[in-house]
DNA sequence: ATAAGTAAGGAAGGTCTACTAACAAACGTG
DNA sequence: CACGTTTGTTAGTAGACCTTCCTTACTTAT
């Protein structure tokens, strides 16, 4: 039949019980401390299924007793049990930028501990893998406390393996990223791509946690990361959030459509990346410069209302340069998306700036070792 | 924390064996018959606990010994076993049509055993369930195997659960319907939105078992069932694919764009629509026509670069009218989007009718029932 | 023709996991 | 102070898969 089969994974006799700690961590994760007897209600295990995997997970280190809780209901006062996320470090770096790296050590809730950065000074290829080494080398070495993983959001074309298919930027070619680098430092490491570990990072921490969330991330080029009933979408070669370079300008009254690095005309990076963006507003007055980022707002929704219509989103969240992103542009894309969409989903939709900030990627990086390690997402 | 947890299943003791069971199904369904040790290295379970699976699926009746293999290997020869796909019927109908309900009696490889249709009469709200009902047993009668399960493919707005949101063709809000005729029919019934069963039907009888798919269904509006990394996509109000609203044509030296139904202007629906499309070729000579149809090509093109691009589609699927869509109207929207996307996207991408013709969202309520009762997609 | 090697399928026994049932501890309430 | 309620634990049970070993049946080499 010619069919490619998914390869579906096989139901190990541990899977259920993996499964299982994973429901626990993740209602400890994001509920806070929990009694063994909520936590069974929660996750619709029995009392002694749940003291069974916290007491494992107490021996690991990952879970801790806090003592009763001080509510006076009546029976037996509950015990609470609690994760000890700031117990356990976990190393993020993001490669988005073309001159620097930057990492970071950071607790499980995502707060940093110490920060990193080294210069790529042009370095690609094996070179920029060394030095990616050494940074990561450098912050195990800053953590002081046991390091769950690492997690890295690089841009480019990344399976999910973590290798990466391509980088341009790095000259990086199928290079398995993860792999090499778990082998080297001797810690799990995860890889994917840093519009992805953007969105992962806003949906599990930036509290966009709903049904349906792209992040787009706008720097020297433009990335997308989407998560769609839970779950990062990958596509069909792992190339999924690739709107960089979808026409958007078409050549019209003005003359042709501006060129892009690409080759091709009226990509959206000719008009939303950052360099782009500030050619354009040199020299202009405050007026005048919201009238043209009004201008890129409304290019913007025209491309992104069919994508919200056809995954029914329902947060779409931007990382990026405040000083551009938060104000005509935003508030114009959002406008036009309502528009160009049917009521029940414009109306639904919640647009604007990624609530983490400038660590968003770096913050999804940590997600990834989360998701990775521990089941929590 | 205000963040949705989304009711993560929890892993009863038997989970697993229900997984496994599905894989082994799933393979015998798409490879045909196998050999129990073939099915222990595909599944990489051990060939004891494939054993004793088959037994357990022979026991039902769905599997059954077919003898040995005949091609000469060293070794003991191994003895093939089978999916029983035409001893078991499933009852598939469509609701796509406001005029008709079409349904039929499958066989589990979508075969059609028997065809019944109801005329709706304009019947609407309760009238349209109990007409629905009716047909339901009239194909439950025509069916001389056991039967799975009966899927429906409905027009609106329909959750995970079958309960039709919002179906204003049919007068249809927050009706039950997966739930009420499972009651009333004593049989399974699942429901999906009809472009989601189209998709469906396609992905896993029509050979489009890659990665990212979605199809377009034209008919009376638009619709679009989406599959990515395997599963259907649902969206945050169950809404994904909703993409006869977006706006496609905007304002121009022509005129203002033509009026929407939904009373908005330039609509998709509003030139790529069945009946719109008949309006706007009435009287032109086939030479004329072409022009018209490449033109709505360009538009739907234009529309559906963004999602191809965000999802990294590899396949795009038409259901509709051949003699409209399979011509310079899908040639020109293939053209469309491989211009406005990266070549890697848009490169890979396939683009063509539905290989099921008019029966995509039959087969595909067929595979809803495969897939909820069964595990098979 | 006979021995050796290979692969399929099944039987026995072990382990892991989560469930049910029953119980002790600790607390409000009447 | 007795009682009901809730929590968390102990003990026993059932299900599911694994590893190991065996028989069967065929191809291939001598």
């Amino acid at each position: 039949m010619g069919r490619v089969l998914r390869p579906t994974a096989k139901a190990l006799p541990g899977h259920a019980r993996a499964h299982n700690r994973s429901m626990v961590l993740q209602h400890l994760f994001h509920s806070g401390p929990t009694s063994r007897a909520d936590l069974a209600r929660s996750t619709s295990l029995t009392r002694v299924t749940v003291s069974d995997l916290v007491a494992a997970l107490m021996a690991e280190g990952l879970v801790e007793e806090l003592g009763a809780r001080a509510e006076g209901k009546v029976g037996k006062p509950a015990s609470l049990v609690g994760m000890r996320t700031q117990e356990f470090h976990v190393v993020a770096v993001d490669l988005a930028d073309d001159a620097w790296m930057r990492g970071a050590v950071m607790t499980l809730t995502g707060d940093v501990v110490a920060r990193r950065s080294v210069a790529l000074d042009g370095r690609v290829g094996d070179a920029a893998v060394i030095a990616l080494e050494d940074l990561c080398r450098d912050l195990l070495a800053a953590a002081d406390r046991p390091v769950i993983g690492v997690g890295i959001g690089s841009p480019g074309v990344i399976d999910s393996l973590g290798t990466v298919v391509e980088a341009p930027n790095r000259d990086w070619y199928d290079v398995p990223l993860a792999a090499d680098l778990s082998a080297a430092l001797d810690v799990p490491v995860h890889v994917a791509n840093d519009a992805n570990t953007a969105a992962l990072g806003e949906f599990t921490l930036g509290g966009a946690g709903g049904s349906g969330l792209m992040v787009l991330t706008v720097g020297q080029g433009v990335g997308a990361g989407i998560v769609v009933d839970g779950a990062l979408v990958q596509g069909h070669r792992h190339a999924a959030g690739e709107l960089g370079h979808v026409t958007v300008v078409d050549d019209g009254v003005d003359g042709p459509a501006p060129l892009c690095a690409c080759g091709r005309r009226g990509c959206l990076e000719t008009v939303l990346a950052v360099p782009a963006l500030r050619r354009r507003l040199a020299g202009l007055d405050p007026a005048a410069a919201d009238v043209e980022l009004a201008a890129v707002g409304r290019v913007l929704g025209v491309a992104l209302a069919p994508v919200v219509s056809a995954l029914n989103l329902s947060e779409l969240r931007f990382s990026g340069p405040r000083d551009l992103l938060d104000g005509p542009l935003l508030r114009t894309a959002q406008a036009t998306v309502q528009q160009r969409t049917m009521p029940v989903v414009g109306a639904d939709l919640r647009l604007g700036m990624a609530s983490l900030g400038e660590d968003v990627a770096l913050c999804g990086a940590a997600v990834l070792v989360l998701s990775g390690q521990l089941g929590i997402t």
